[in-house]
Order: structure tokens, then sequence, then C-alpha cells
DNA sequence: GGGTAAAGTCTACATTGTAGATAAGGCAGT
DNA sequence: ACTGCCTTATCTACAATGTAGACTTTACCC
């Protein structure tokens, strides 16, 4: 029932150009954005590059590889500048553009707080560790002590991550309908156990994410500058 | 090969209690600990309980439904004091309590962290809204203001979750040879390009979880309390 | 008994990741 | 032009998975 003819619905004018690791992410990354992470299965992958799907092992150990190379892809688009004298502002810049990239690639947000859990530091794909690499220079640059400057990091990125993690709860459905289903899903608990939560429709849906990232850093970071301070190294 | 004696390596003496909700997502609780997510398969499941595959369907929708299931299991272990009058105190145990839940079954976080992302906020389990609940009546009867509340939690719950999958992360291999694995997946690292990290191994392997998350907790809440504070309600 | 509902089982199928053997193309040297 | 070789891609095949749908067993009530 599949003519020659029946390609993917994909470019490729036939079997020309020889696949590279870069397209094949990509096209990975594409398919994970507009259908999710179960959607990328190495015969849909295949299809939509309008190659077998065994071809991709060449560029991918197997389908974990390949999400990590993912994950790779997009967190390189998260650029930094170690050298910036004003560590804040930059940990606040850092801070927007990750959240900003989890809103582009929301489906691939379960992989990228996920798969460290399952690669001990040192073996993860090299992508995921510059931004830890950057922001400790940042910090030590900054006057930290390198042990501080962990402190520091982990204390930011743990919010970070964690901000990222409420605020695409909360997005799921289109803003468009979203209080309206909103309300509609709230309205089926019992109004006796969730009181306080039922009251907070209206709270709920109008969310600002910047805003409450925002915030939330400040009081970190300053928090952070008086607990641990710079003073280690003024003396 | 299979004679009818040969039964699953569990516990049941023949075919003869009726199974029930509870012992199948406890079972099913006990393989994701020991042999992770992917581990629980309804074959694997259907034969740790010695009965056929198919008859888990009574008890849950489908596999994703078994899995919510199980972490509301877990869940309903974070028992929390909505009435305390101290709440700093209160959310600060809560925070120490999640934490061990966490570390009592860390296969299960990443669903823990990653199945809300996929269910909208008011179609959950409802044991996975009651801590929110109970948390929000906590705040609002220390005084702060509904929509305020909601503002401490989302901070409050981001930075618990980021802190948790923070130490998950430098926890995976067993401490034992925690130290000398870890330089040796470090050591893996181009040395230009990782300097600072490399650096800090030492300080990576003495990882004390329970203080970075205590010290943590305190910046927030203070910050919080003094940023949005109670006054809205004092005069 | 006979009937009814629940609990459990059997069979079957479509989908998945991926091993292993096999081909198809390009490019060297002679 | 032929031969060998290496990279790239394909084909075939298999075991494992979730789950639909029909069936069987069990318990119990009148």
């Amino acid at each position: 029932m599949d003519s020659p003819e029946t390609r993917g619905a994909s470019a490729q004018p036939r079997s020309k150009t020889p696949l590279s690791r870069e397209t094949v992410l990509a096209k990975a990354l594409e398919l994970v954005d507009s259908d999710g992470v179960d959607a990328l299965t190495m015969r849909r992958l295949g299809q939509e590059l309008g190659r077998d799907p065994m071809s991709l092992y060449r560029y991918a150990e197997n389908r974990a590889a390949l999400l990590d190379g993912v994950t790779e892809l997009v967190l390189d688009d998260l650029c930094i500048e170690p050298e910036d004298p004003d560590w804040k502002e930059q940990l606040r810049t850092i801070a927007h553009n990750l959240r900003l990239l989890a809103l582009r690639h929301p489906n691939l947000v379960p992989l990228l707080v996920t798969r460290p859990l399952s690669t001990p530091l040192g073996l993860r794909p090299l992508g995921t560790l510059r931004p830890l690499e950057q922001i400790l220079s940042l910090l030590i640059a900054a006057g930290f002590k390198p042990s501080d400057a962990l402190h520091v990091y982990r204390a930011y990125y743990g919010f970070l991550y964690g901000h990222i993690l409420n605020e695409l709860q909360e997005f799921i459905v289109d803003p468009e309908e979203n209080e309206a289903l909103l309300r509609l899903g709230l309205h089926r608990l019992p109004p006796k156990e969730f009181p306080r939560l039922r009251a907070l429709a209206p709270a709920l849906a109008e969310y600002d994410g910047l805003n409450e990232l925002d915030q939330g850093i400040t009081i970190l970071l300053s928090g952070l500058e008086t607990q641990l301070s710079l003073k280690a190294n003024r003396s």
C-alpha cells in the first residue's frame, strides 16, 4: 500500500543529503515540541526525516541518548556571560532566559529536570554542565569563595527549576479558556475538603510567572548575599 | 515450561484473597522503589501479585493512572498540621519531611515532579492537592491574605522541589564510592572548559542536603515575610 | 437450583526499541 | 575500469509492552 513515492511528510527530495546529528536532533526537537516526548519514537522520527528508523542509530546510541541530545541542544540556547561584573543582574537575566526557554519548549521540561536524576554528574552531556560551570565562574569572579559559589548556585538553580515546574503546571491549558477550564476543574473538588483552593480560583487564573520568578530571585539573592556574603574574600 | 506451581515470587498462597486497590498500589510502589519506574510494567506487577496482568485494570484505568495512584499513596505519608500556630516552623518540618520522603523513594521523584505537568490542576488526584490546600490554610491562619498565601506557597514549594531535584542528582551513586566515582566522572571533563567544576570535586562530595535545604528555607521565609508580611491584615 | 454481578483469565493485536545481516554509495589505488 | 574498503542506510526479525474484547470462574442471594 506504500508506493515508493509515499514519503514522510517531510522535506528531503528523495534520499539525498547524508543526514547529520544536527538535523536529526533538530527534527527530534521539532517533534517533541509539537507532539510531546512520547511522540518521539524512532519510527516516527525516521519517517519524518524520510529515512529508515535504523539509520538514526548512527547519530545516537539509543532513544535515551537521543533525548539527551535534544535537551543538550536547547540548553545551548541559554547564553551566559560569566564575565558580567553585575552578578546579580546576570543571574536575573539568566533566570528570565531559562524561563522563556522552558515556555518555548514546555514538552521538554520533564526531560530537563528529570534526565540528570538518572545520570551521575560527571557523565552528563557536556552541554548540560556548561551552565553550571559558567555560573560558578560568574560567582567566583564576583568574590564568592568557590564552596560558597556552589551553595549559591544550588539555591539559585533549585529555585529556578522549582519555579519553572510551578509555572508550567498552571499553564497547561491555553490561556483563552484557561480560566474557565480551571474553574471547571476546581469545581470538581469537594468544597468541604478544599475551601481555600476553590476560593483562590481567580487568583490562580491570573498567574504572572515573570513577576513571581523575579521576586523570588530577589529575595533569594539578597538573602544569600547577606548570609554568605563576599566577606570571606574581603579581609 | 511453567507448571501451575510456579507462581510469582510473591506472597498469596494461591489465588485467594480478592485483591484490592491498596494491595495493588502497595506492590506497585514496592516495585518502583526497588527497580525503578520502568520496571513497573503491567505484566511484572501482575506476576508479582500472582495474578493475571489484566486483573489490574479493575483497580486502575491504565498504567498512567496506576502511577498516579502510587504518587498519591506516598504523598499521603506527608502529614501537615494546618493548625500549627508557628507557621514558619511548620513549613520547615514539612520541608524536612518531604525531603525524607523523596530520599526514601528516589525512583518516584521524577513522577512526583513531572506528573502534575500533564494534568490540569483541578483534575489531579485529590491526594496530591491536599498538601496545597493545607499549606494555604496554614498560611491564611497565620495572617496572610489568601492571594499572598498563594505567593508564599509557590515560592516555598518551588524551592522545595528544586532542592529535592538538586539533592537527588548528586546522590545517585552510593555514598561509599561516591567520591571516587564522582572524581572519575569529573575527570572525564575537559580541564580547560570546566576548571571550576573540577576544582570543586571535594566540595561536591561532601554535600549536606539537610543543611542546604534548611538554610534556603530560612532565607526564603524571612524574605517572603518581610516582603509580603502580615501587614495587610494588621491594620 | 438458578440467576446475577463481580473478579479474574485468555487470546490477540498493534506498537515499541533495537540486534544482526545485508545492501548501496563514494573514493582510493592499481 | 576493476577491486577493495569504509561510511551510510536499509531490511528483516524478535522480544516486550499496553490494552481491547470475549470468556470463565467464583460468590452469593432468593
